[in-house]
DNA sequence: CATGAATGAGGTTTCATTCAT
DNA sequence: TATGAATGAAACCTCATTCAT
């Protein structure tokens, strides 16, 4: 009688999803989460450390998963491969809206307290985005020596801004995914053009 | 026997959004709230009806303001009316790091549990916006009588999500807020362009 | 534009009542009472020395002037004279539902905690049964030098008890308070009686 | 490892009777109860919604047990029957004096808060009086169709006051439980009679 | 490994009382 | 006298975490 898949671990990190998205990180019990992924209470401290061990782990294997997915993106032009780098990120929280919500409202606890182990893969993610955009930046220079790397990194900023929005506006309407996706990577990319553009002479 | 400057009730807004800031709103104590503006527990409840009321009118204040200032903006040209209002938002919050801070981090509780009339502000600031933005998707059309509404409204939440990550970029460097500021609008601006640019025939 | 009748103090005792009988007397606000008497909250401390002391006076005044009435009736029967002070209880309580509720719900207070010269009134109030008490054990008896006195003053106790329960039943019906006094006073004639009756030979 | 005797919840209601009976309801406080009863504060909270349920189930297994009790006594002549109701539900608060100065005190609370469900006991106890005393009153009757049933309600409250007062006055003398209680029985039966006895022709 | 009963620290809110005016 | 804004102590209840089984 083994649930559909993975170990239980697993299992608690979905009900976790569930219930993080329904009652918010602090107001979300632990016997609710393990309620939720049919195990004892005090199972899931066999498994995690406590409650925000459960969210850090949760964006953690987010993160790994995506940077791994990010790393497969082969295009040869830097500025599509951004465009798929972000696709693939706000296909994966289209996916999963109790993920998506979690990540709306709790990602920043994640960042503000996880260990930078469990941060490799947002680091990770961050890195090969920002290769792209390094790329795109020389690539269009013409002989620029020093692309300005705040500029950069508040871009790139911008940009996970921008699709963060997406995913709020897709979460608050019934808008197909489809349509806020290619409507976000429209203005994505000219914010992209823009943001390397070379200032005008 | 006057207080420093304004009534006790923004003596505790103000002491509030440093707590806010530094513990999080359910981390947030009403005491520490209290020691911080400097009256008594109880004083709280004679101004506000409780700890997220408080939240509420932080917020509902700040939009208030924001929407009157977002209004005098008088800019013939819509496109850089707009540029104006988003500059008007970051530096508001840009002035405030820890009403930005609180910003990032809780204004969805903001807009999911406040009453109409405490979003008020908000909606006004959102209406304001929105026009601008309608006047530059008909201001280019040479006809079109439709401008895509949902689409509009995606993008002008893409550009919040920008200015919002632009604001989490400000407080976690050193950057001047200036750089910051200009280096947003630019992407801002390209992606409005892109945005209501027409598709290509 | 005096007010109908009374002071001050008497505005408030008759305000707590309503008060007290509404919400009780642990629950009851002090600032409530200062509303429903038309005067300042602290204001209410310029009279009383806090809440527990307007109920005592409540209760004091209310057994000044009942001892006092009772001390008028004159009947020479004694059983009769128990009976009209019984009766007199019974109907000033019944005059004042409000009241009614508050002695029901709050006279142990009194008891347990007010000074004796708080509770001289009820004193002498019970004193007074006592002594028509005596007079019909006395009266009636045939040479028995010593009336049971424990034996009477639970009998008086048992009449109190009783009375008390026809207020209740009063306050929780819609039978006239006429009907009810007469039903109860019979009763409690029956059981005074019985009371003072010489054990049989 | 069992608890010395009953389980947990039977503890803590024992404790709460001891601790209402010395502070008074309002007053009581849920640690203190826990204190006494040899649990952690939040145990109370696996057994009990609140404070409030506690003195309802208090009541409500009261009455449970005294109405059980009560349905056993088979004696044929309705009056010695009520008598030993009476007795009975005196027995079991003299046997238990904190009981009997909670039921003093808090017995109205039950009655203005209790759900329907809690009353149930107390509501099946009353009717098994109400039976006996209607036996009385149609088997004195002499064809009396419709013997006055506010009349014996009043009657029966009647009773119950004068319980209620021999019970107050136990606790605040040393006589012997055995003497109030036939004292009270006396006056108790002698009021029956006289409510139940006919109009004089 | 698994459980869930038990814990107790901690926070929001109320309100009797005070006192500056 | 009269006021009512201000106070701050106090208490119910929650829930993350533990540990005996």
């Amino acid at each position: 009688m083994r649930r559909k898949e993975g170990d239980k671990a697993s299992e608690i990190l979905n009900a976790a999803i569930r219930i993080f998205a329904r009652d918010g990180f602090d107001k979300a019990q632990v016997s609710a989460i393990a309620a939720v992924a049919g195990v004892g209470t005090g199972s899931i401290y066999l498994y995690f450390t406590g409650k925000t061990n459960i969210l850090h782990i949760i964006f953690s294997r987010f993160w790994d998963h995506l940077s791994q997915e990010m790393a497969t993106l082969q295009n040869r032009d830097p500025l599509f491969r951004l465009n798929d780098q972000l696709g693939l990120f706000f296909d994966h929280l289209a996916a999963d809206r109790d993920l998506a919500r979690v990540y709306l409202r709790e990602h920043h606890r994640f960042l503000e307290t996880a260990t930078a182990q469990e941060r490799h893969g947002y680091a990770a993610a961050l890195e090969t985005g920002r290769a792209a955009f390094l790329e795109i930046a020389t690539g269009r220079g013409d002989g620029s020596p020093q692309p300005d790397q705040v500029g950069m990194d508040l871009s790139q900023a911008f940009l996970f801004g921008g699709v963060r929005s997406a995913l709020e506006f897709l979460l608050s309407s019934d808008i197909p995914a489809e349509k806020v996706r290619s409507n976000m990577l429209t203005m994505a990319m000219a914010g992209i053009l823009a943001a390397t553009r070379r200032p005008e002479r």
